[in-house]
RNA sequence: UGCCGGGUCGUCUAAUGGCAGGACAACGCCCUUUGGAGGCGUCUGUAGAGGUUCGACUCCUCUCCCGGCAGCCA
C-alpha cells in the first residue's frame, strides 16, 4: 500500500477507512474518484493530533492516486486570525505533503452559500428567526425532552427572503435574528432542531474584511464547502457523528452533489493535552514560552524539539485510525523518533556535567588525533578525527565512589574504557576540603588499549564518553521532560499536575569541538546521552542544544529498581 | 432518563464465519568499544449471558461498561 518512509519499517496501512474507499471504489461510487480534504479552523496551531488527520487525508489522496484539498474553515471571524494560517501552512508543508493550487476557504463561498440559503427559503425550509439566544436555548428542548417551535417558524417565503437579504445587508443588529433550518424541532437528535445557519455578526474577516456581517455555521458552511469542492470521502472526527443527518439533509434538499462523511476516534497522547483551548491557555498563561515551545505538542513545539517529519509519518501509521477511544503511550512517539533518528544522526561526545580528569602518565602537551566513526549504523557517514590530551571532561554520573554492584562505570582503583581512546584506571580522588564536593580525578591510561589497535587483549566493563579539556566548546543544554506528571490530565484542575521539572537547563556543558560549526536544527546523537538539536536561540557564541529524546537507558532502570 | 457511537493483551491495532496476529510497554537472556543499536525468548486479550452454525472476535437477542451531543464555536 503505502511507500515506506525513508528507511523506517513498513507499517500495514489498512483501516476502516481505507476498507470504505476500496468499496466505493469497486461500485464505482464516485467514478473512480479518490479527494478528501484537511480542513483545519485558522484559530491556533496545529498539533500532533491533526497530523493524525493529516496523514491520514494527504497519505489516502497518495496511495490512491487522488487529491487532498487544504480548506481553512475561517466561517467565525471573532477568532481566525492569519498567523494562524500560515502556521498551519509551514506545518503542513513541513510534515511533507503539498497541495499544490489545492488552497481553498471556506469564506471562498460566502456568496455561492448565500445563495444555497435563499434556495432553500425558497423551498420553505429556512427561515428568519427573531428568538433571542436565551429562548432559542429554552426552546431547543433538552437532550430527552423535545424542543417547540419557534414563533417565527411560519413566515411566508417572502418575509423570509426580505429580512435575510436585509440580514445581508447590515439593516439589524448583531445578534438580533438568525437563519435557521426548518427540519424538526421534536428530533431526537438535537442537531436537526432547526440549527441555525447564519448569525449576524460584525466582525472583520480576514480576507473578507467588512463584506460580510452575516457568517456562516460550521455544519451549513462545511458539507456545502465538501461538495462545491467535489470531494469523495469527508473524514472527520467523532464528535461530528451526530451531525452527518444534519450533513446529508442540506445537500439532499438542496439537491447538489453529495459527499461522504466518515467520523474516526481523535488521537489522546499519554502525558499532554490536546484541545486547542488548552494550549492556548498553557500560552496565554506562560506555563510554556509560546506554540512552539519544545515541551508542546503541536507540530511547531516538536520541530522545534528536533523531531523528524518522518517520525511523526511514521507515528501515525503505527497508530492505526479506528472509531474507539484511545489513549497513545507517549513511549511509541518516542520510539518512532528513535527509530528514525538512530539510522541518521550524527554521533558526537558531549558532557553535560562535566567533571576534570588528568590523565597523569599522558604528556603534558601531546595532543592525539583518535579515528571515531560518525554512525555505526552507517558506514557511508564516514570517520572524524578526536583530540585526546591530558585533561578530559567526563560526565559525574560517570563516576561512583562507593559504586552498587551493576555499576560498569568508573570508581577508584577501577578501569573503564573512553570511548575511541584508550582504557583508563582511576588512581586518586581530589575534592574540595570544605565542602566535601569531587574536583577532579587522577587516572593513568594503558597506552597498549588505544581504541581499535588491537594490541591488547584487555576488556573492561564500561565505556564512557569524554571530550578534551582544550578541545570543547562551551553550550547551554536544555533537558525537556513530559509536561504533565499524569497520563491523562483532565476536568477543571488539570493545570495542577503539570511537571515543574518539565524544563532543565544545565549550563557549561562541554560539547567536542566539531559542533562548533553546528547550525540551527541540526540534529546529532550524544553518545550515550540521546538525541540533540541545536535550538533557534542558539548563537555561535552561545550553542544551545534541547535533548530531543534519550536514548534507552537501561542502567537508568537497574539504578531505579535498585532504590 | 433521549439519540448516536464504541468495547480484542497494560497501551494501540489486525483478523469481516475458518490457526486471535503485529507493534509499543514490561520482564529475562545473548551480543556489544554507546548500559545505544541489534538478536532471541516470556508474559498478558475477544466485557457478560444466551442463541444461530460443523465452526463465532465476526451474525442475532438481552445485559453491563465507556464516550459524544442541549454555542448565534468548530
Amino acid at each position: 500500500m503505502s511507500e515506506p518512509i525513508n528507511n523506517l519499517p513498513e507499517q500495514k496501512t489498512s483501516n476502516f477507512v481505507r476498507d470504505i474507499i476500496d468499496e466505493d471504489l469497486k461500485t464505482n461510487k464516485y467514478d473512480g474518484r479518490v479527494n478528501t480534504r484537511f480542513p483545519p479552523e485558522p484559530n491556533g496551531y496545529l498539533h500532533i493530533g491533526h497530523a493524525k488527520s493529516i496523514c491520514l487525508n494527504f497519505g489516502i489522496a497518495r496511495d490512491y492516486n487522488g487529491m487532498c484539498n487544504l480548506r481553512f474553515d475561517d466561517t467565525n471571524p471573532s477568532k481566525e486570525e492569519v498567523e494562524y494560517v500560515e502556521s498551519i501552512k509551514e506545518d503542513v508543508r513541513w510534515l511533507g505533503f503539498s497541495w499544490g493550487n489545492r488552497e481553498y476557504y471556506a469564506s471562498d463561498y460566502f456568496e455561492q452559500l448565500y445563495e444555497y440559503a435563499v434556495a432553500l427559503i425558497k423551498k420553505g425550509l429556512a427561515y428568519v428567526c427573531e428568538l433571542t439566544p436565551e429562548q432559542i436555548r429554552e426552546h431547543r428542548g433538552t437532550l430527552t425532552a423535545p424542543g417547540k417551535e419557534s414563533p417565527f417558524r411560519n413566515r411566508s417565503i417572502e418575509e423570509n427572503l426580505n429580512l435575510f437579504e436585509r440580514m445581508r445587508n447590515g439593516e439589524f443588529p448583531d445578534g438580533s435574528k438568525t437563519l435557521r433550518a426548518k427540519i424538526d424541532m421534536s428530533s431526537p437528535n438535537i442537531n436537526m432542531r432547526d440549527p441555525i445557519m447564519y448569525r449576524i455578526l460584525r466582525e472583520s474577516h480576514h480576507r473578507t474584511g467588512d463584506k460580510w456581517c452575516i457568517y456562516p455555521m460550521y455544519d451549513w458552511a462545511h458539507g456545502q464547502s465538501d461538495s462545491l469542492e467535489k470531494i469523495t470521502h469527508s473524514i472527520c472526527t467523532l464528535e461530528f457523528e451526530d451531525h452527518r443527518p444534519l450533513y446529508d439533509w442540506f445537500v439532499e434538499k438542496l439537491g447538489i452533489y453529495h459527499p461522504q462523511q466518515i467520523e474516526f476516534a481523535r488521537l489522546n497522547l499519554s502525558y499532554t493535552v490536546m484541545s486547542k483551548r488548552r494550549l492556548l491557555q498553557l500560552v496565554e498563561d506562560g506555563n510554556v514560552s509560546g506554540w512552539d515551545d519544545p515541551r508542546m505538542p503541536t507540530i511547531s513545539g516538536l520541530r522545534r524539539r528536533g523531531y523528524t517529519p518522518e517520525s511523526i509519518r511514521y507515528f501515525a501509521e503505527r497508530i492505526g485510525v479506528a472509531k474507539r477511544e484511545n489513549m497513545i503511550d507517549v513511549a511509541l512517539l518516542e520510539d518512532s523518533l528513535r527509530e528514525d533518528l538512530n539510522k541518521r544522526s550524527l554521533r558526537v561526545m558531549a558532557v553535560l556535567k562535566p567533571l576534570k580528569v588528568v590523565i597523569d602518565n599522558f604528556h603534558d602537551e601531546k595532543v592525539e588525533m583518535l579515528d571515531a566513526t560518525n554512525n555505526p549504523e552507517d558506514e557511508s557517514m564516514g570517520k572524524r578525527k578526536l583530540p585526546f590530551s591530558k585533561i578530559l571532561y567526563i560526565e559525574q554520573d560517570d563516576f561512583m565512589e562507593n559504586p552498587p554492584k551493576k555499576f560498569f562505570r568508573l570508581s577508584p582503583g577501577t578501569e573503564v574504557r573512553l570511548r575511541y581512546a584508550y582504557i583508563i584506571k582511576c588512581e586518586s580522588v581530589s575534592k574540595d576540603p570544605k565542602t566535601g564536593e569531587i574536583t577532579e580525578l587522577h587516572c593513568t591510561y594503558d597506552p597498549e588499549t588505544r581504541s581499535g589497535t588491537g594490541t591488547s587483549q584487555k576488556k573492561v566493563k564500561g565505556t564512557i564518553h569524554w571530550v578534551s579539556a582544550n578541545h570543547s566548546v562551551n553550550a547551554e543544554v536544555r533537558l525537556y521532560d513530559r509536561l504533565f506528571k499524569i497520563e491523562n490530565p483532565s476536568g477543571d484542575d488539570w493545570k495542577a499536575s503539570i511537571n515543574p521539572e518539565s524544563l532543565t537547563i544545565i549550563k557549561n556543558c562541554k560539547l567536542e569541538q566539531s559542533l562548533i560549526n553546528a547550525k540551527k536544527q541540526d540534529r546529532y546523537q550524544f553518545e550515550r546521552l540521546g538525541y540533540f538539536c541545536v535550538d533557534y536561540d542558539s548563537s555561535p557564541a552561545n550553542i544551545i542544544c534541547n535533548r530531543t529524546v534519550t536514548l534507552k537507558d537501561t542502567w537508568a532502570k537497574i539504578a531505579k529498581t535498585g532504590e
